[in-house]
DNA sequence: GACCCATAGTGGTCCGACCACTCTGATGGT
DNA sequence: ACCATCAGAGTGGTCGGACCACTATGGGTC
């Protein structure tokens, strides 16, 4: 007799994890949907409730269920952002040349935002942009200047139209990385340059010319690299 | 007084999850090094071992720890393909119109990737590559050309030199995700068109021409975004 | 010197209890 | 009849302890 549990690969968490994947993926679970308790969970896959907690805490932090004290658990709605969280991690703990490398994969998709950003941008969303970019024009405080820069490149991500592009550019421009990076990048006096390429992203946008676009964004976030690149060199 | 554990935010395993991030970040915790036992952990930032075991849990799908049984945990290389692992995730659990925006996020990177790696790639490389195309087309078994496909895009990958950018291709290619939308898409003959566009990637790799490759992988990739939109319209 | 194995130490699993929070339905007043 | 209130049940969150499975180490044996 084959009572289904035979293969005994990895740790029971290990499979209970995939088990509830494979549950989503098969569309037996669908977004928003909320699950049984952890109780019946761990008595449905014949663990402990302790294995089956690590498993949902597991998905949890990856962005795949939600848990609400006194609730229930549920699935997410499983969009770009949810599942894209984790990617801020990436960000945080990569030192050294594996930031040049995010760079420079920024580099290629915040181009490519940009430029898409100009053939579709409303022109609600360039107010809100240009909003950002005066008010990060209009004041000398570092950690407002950072805020509003973050934002001036969120709002043209979002008018891009791929909202899992936008999510991921949103993890390469976690604020704990660009703090890291750009804190160096800026005390060289480096603000003057970083308004005209804004400005210089602007225009392309009021342009709606969308090749103008990707140059001036590859441009911005190519001045950052080379700058890390070079810290890095010698 | 002021015992330190003020805050209170979250659960505790969220904290204790916060706690072993911010010491990798800060460089308390080097790649590779062996951290205190669950045991020891749980006591230092006084919580029970079950809520450090659910926050090791997390950290270890993350990609970030490493747990040996009756040996230790450890902290990963915290490379690309450690931390970028969880990607996948992202691919096998999209659906519909997110599956098209993960196309064109693959197609820009793709296509870049292509052209770094014609201006990179090494003869050994190369070769190699020229074995998945010889091997992909000496076959008719679906999985077969689907592995060596997978591999062909691979290798180019690896040759263009930034092994981040790699790690999400291949999370963007993985083989639940291919199988998905590659089943559809060569159920309607598509194979030798897709015999032909991998000889032109291959050729522009031997000519050494980064924008004649980008154009070839940016068309190879934009056939299945175009097909897959086409799917889901209508 | 090489091999083997008892042992201590570590992560993996399970159990049971209790706490903190949420939701619901019965209660009582208007 | 309606609404505000609140006690109860149900749920996730936390804790402590026990035992199992595996690894690594060192001493003993040949």
């Amino acid at each position: 007799m084959d009572d289904g549990s035979a293969p005994q690969k990895g740790t029971v968490t290990q499979r209970a994890i995939e088990r509830i994947k494979a549950m989503i993926g098969e569309g037996r679970l669908e977004p928003g949907q909320r699950l049984p308790t952890e109780r019946d969970l761990a008595a449905q896959l014949g663990i402990s409730r302790s294995s089956m907690r690590e498993a949902i805490r597991a998905l949890t932090v990856l962005g795949v269920l939600e848990a609400r004290h006194g609730s229930g658990i549920y699935v997410t709605r499983l969009e770009a952002g949810d599942l894209l969280e984790t990617f801020g991690v990436v960000a945080d703990l990569s030192r050294g040349p594996q930031l040049v490398e995010l760079l420079e994969i920024r580099r290629v998709l915040e181009s490519t935002a940009t430029a898409l950003a100009a053939a579709r941008i409303t022109a609600d969303q360039l107010a809100e942009v240009e909003k950002h970019l005066t008010a990060m024009n209009a004041t000398d405080d570092p950690e407002e200047i950072l805020a509003h820069d973050l934002a001036f490149h969120r709002e043209i991500a979002a008018a891009a139209g791929n909202e899992t592009m936008a999510a991921i550019l949103e993890g390469l421009s976690s604020r704990t990385f660009r703090a890291r990076v750009w804190r160096g990048y800026q005390e060289e006096g480096a603000f003057a340059r970083t308004r005209r390429e804004h400005a210089a992203i602007h225009r392309a946008l009021v342009a709606r010319d969308p090749e103008a676009a990707r140059a001036a964004a590859a441009a911005h976030v190519g001045e950052v690299e080379e700058w890390l690149r070079a810290q890095l060199g010698p």
